[in-house]
DNA sequence: GGGGGGGTAGACGACCGGTCTATTTGTGGC
DNA sequence: GCCACAAATAGACCGGTCGTCTACCCCCCC
């Protein structure tokens, strides 16, 4: 196999390149043009990676599930604290990479998901497949936390894991909109409330 | 004042079509050619009402925010019902709206904030303008439940009417994205249980 | 050292983007 | 009846869009 590439794996170089732009402007907004530009990847190669723009898309964001998911994973696996604890370091964690004031490397699920959805039916599935995952994995921290007592036995956790993530995306898209972080603030104290009193480490 | 023009005001008529698809395409995917063409206003015309396409997109955003605050207001003015019903009956209608197959006439919040809050100062700000407006009138709907005991004492209007608004935000992104309205009916739920019980009419 | 395939290179086409200047159209004053 | 003038229109314009296509390079294998 003939491989002369600057970059270890183009593919992967353009899906990162495409991230990057993408997380700030938009789908449609951007153009191919741009991205390759910016990864230095002649347009020949984009073809011979992906089908078109919109399976490039789809790919993007299935590349990005799969890495968030492995954070996610990171962030939430059994270590010596409570699955409540773990479970709230998510949230904290939302608030700095959303927060930030670079467009880069934000969620793609608030950025994506109301422009592509009536857009692309391939991208749209990624999407829902991608949350799906998520939330799946939310929902079992949080029956770990009923098990381990740190979280209350009446919570439901899938429709609760659900709730809470409904609120967090639209927290994001507010604080999008005001450029301003208090919408996150409100979000912790309601997420506390939610989850209630801490019945093992109570504050 | 030479006034030929098939509709009334052209500029509205314009601001209407416009709405109607970038309400479902979003705003960089849509073209001026399709809105125009759909309007029946030849091109020329465009740059005599709207400086440029962005300016058009904050004009879009302000009639749509006028528009959809006179609903609000009609929806929420006291009547014979608590502030609660009243409260409660703008979520239904969110559901409504918002559930419809059509993308035409859907929230704009929902569909514009991510995608324009990095792009277009303007409108970003229109967009603020415009939530800020209705969380207000939101707000003042749940101090009047507080005050006609609807509504329980505890709760600050402030917080409590961006906390929801954020929650029924986030539900119709993950509506979209997963094509159903269980996130709906889940928010609905979640919603009451927030609001706490009626202590006037309990169910 | 010739063939073959993974990957690169970028010109090209058809079309569409937003913008602007020139022009027509309609109306009111006189 | 006709001019002045604003309201409204027409369409040229240029750059960018996605996607295609041909040519090419380079490394491996035989």
């Amino acid at each position: 196999m003939g491989m002369r590439q600057e970059h270890p794996d183009t593919r992967q170089h353009i899906l990162n390149t495409g991230e990057a732009i993408i997380s700030g402007k938009g789908f449609s907004a951007v153009g191919l043009s741009e991205i390759l530009a910016k990864a230095e990847v002649p347009k020949g190669s984009f073809y011979y990676y992906f089908e078109s723009k919109e399976q490039f898309g789809e790919a993007l964001l299935d590349a990005y599930f799969l890495d968030y998911l492995r954070r996610l994973e990171a962030l939430l696996k059994a270590d010596g604290s409570s699955a409540r604890e773990r479970l709230m370091r998510y949230w904290l964690r939302w608030i700095e990479v959303q927060g930030q004031e670079s467009p880069t490397q934000q969620c793609l699920v608030v950025k994506l998901s109301a422009e592509v959805s009536d857009l692309s039916e391939p991208m749209r599935q990624a999407l829902w497949r991608g949350t799906d995952a998520i939330l799946a994995r939310l929902s079992a921290c949080m029956a770990e936390g009923i098990a381990d007592g740190s979280l209350p036995a009446q919570l439901d956790p899938e429709s609760t894991s659900q709730a809470l993530y409904q609120y967090w995306l639209g927290a994001s898209l507010l604080a999008k909109v005001r450029r301003d972080l208090t919408a996150f603030a409100l979000a912790i104290k309601t997420t506390q409330a939610w989850l209630g009193s801490d019945s093992v480490n109570p504050s």
